[in-house]
DNA sequence: GTCTATATTGTGATAGAC
DNA sequence: GTCTATCACAATATAGAC
């Protein structure tokens, strides 16, 4: 038996898993609104009841799935920029992050920013839930110290003024935006996967040039 | 009669008109499938029958908004990259059109993005009718120009080197994301609609000068 | 735990009166 | 051109056997 058995017991939580991975997928490609309960059991192999046995509903199986998503993305970014490390550095840091990151997963930009539009009652929830505290303790004190570790290096003559919440989002703009407007991108610039490819490795030595002379003084 | 008459006649597209505004309203808010036809009709103040007469299907009304709102954000874009005036009259007139245009259509962006990711097949359909002609006839001459245009003032040394396509997507990206990413800002920076929109009008000032600063040579 | 029905509701679409 | 009533089926969810 072992690996092949397709009944009666599941070890670990294998099948829920299996679940949850297919419904990821589905979710991703279609959207919360636009997946279909069948698929999901479908691309995991399973009988549709079974997601309801392990998730309960559709609602819960998206949560589920919305939650894995955004814990793989914020965490890493909050914690890259209230890190005891330069803004050069986080520069760096943060561009390596997520041009690889949304390289291995160019739908999840597209699917994070779907989602957060036709559902914005879930980002608080989300937030915390990613961040591992309320948003209210962990990021005021961050862009603080964000807009201390700028206004140093102002003062220094070595950059100039800006807000801490602009440098971050233009800093994720420059990542993010190109993932998301990706299909546009395809038959624009009549790019395929290759191109594309190319298209964000060129980025990945461009992008911290481009930002880091935007912030000279 | 006139104004008030509920109806028999609907002289002009009247109701055409107002059945199209309210899809457009409810596709933005929830998508193109989260939308009801339903609450599309009650929006428009008329019978859910009404919507199937004057666009047959709820796919028939979907793509009518697609390509509204598509052909409102494209052209313009196009029409300044495509331009004879300087890059940097370029990169300041795009900066203006895009944020004052999306400042009053806040959820379009989002809408965009999502409908895209769902229905990359239909991608080519809508630039070619957004456009008015094949893309493969408008844009790659489109930027051929621009590069030129760089690479004149790279020569120069004016201007640090940049790829066309790059400039372009960096141009948008940090225009655009900020409201695809509009929900998140509202929670993770405490930001309300008037915090936002005070957000928003200091980036008109200060990103084309973000941006002219990280092409200086 | 996993499956096969089946119940139940939601939702796009049509028929036909006015 | 607009409405009410209804159809047909898609989709989520549950019951109950194994």
């Amino acid at each position: 038996m072992a690996k092949t058995a397709k009944k009666a017991i599941d070890r670990d939580g294998e099948t829920e898993q299996r679940i949850l991975d297919a419904a990821r997928t589905v979710f991703l490609r279609r959207g919360t609104a636009g997946a279909r309960m069948q698929e999901i059991a479908q691309e995991a192999g399973v009988n549709q009841a079974l997601l309801h046995y392990y998730f309960r509903s559709k609602e819960g199986l998206s949560t589920a799935v919305f939650r894995q998503i955004a814990g793989r993305i914020f965490p890493a970014l909050v914690q890259t920029l209230a890190a005891d490390i330069s803004i050069d550095e986080k520069i760096d840091r943060i561009v390596a992050l997520y041009l690889e990151n949304m390289m291995r997963n160019p739908f999840l930009p597209g699917y994070l920013i779907s989602e957060l539009h036709h559902h914005p009652e879930r980002v608080p929830q989300l937030l915390s839930s990613a961040l591992g505290a309320e948003p209210g303790r962990v990021l005021p004190p961050l862009f603080e110290k964000l807009g201390a570790q700028i206004n140093e290096r102002v003062h220094a003559g070595e950059m100039r003024p800006i807000a801490p919440e602009q440098f971050a989002i233009n800093l994720i703009s420059l990542c993010i935006f190109p993932f998301a407007a990706r299909p546009m991108l395809r038959v624009v610039f009549g790019m395929d996967d290759q191109a594309f490819a190319r298209f964000i490795e060129q980025r990945k030595t461009e992008l911290p040039a481009f930002f880091r002379n935007a912030l000279r003084p």
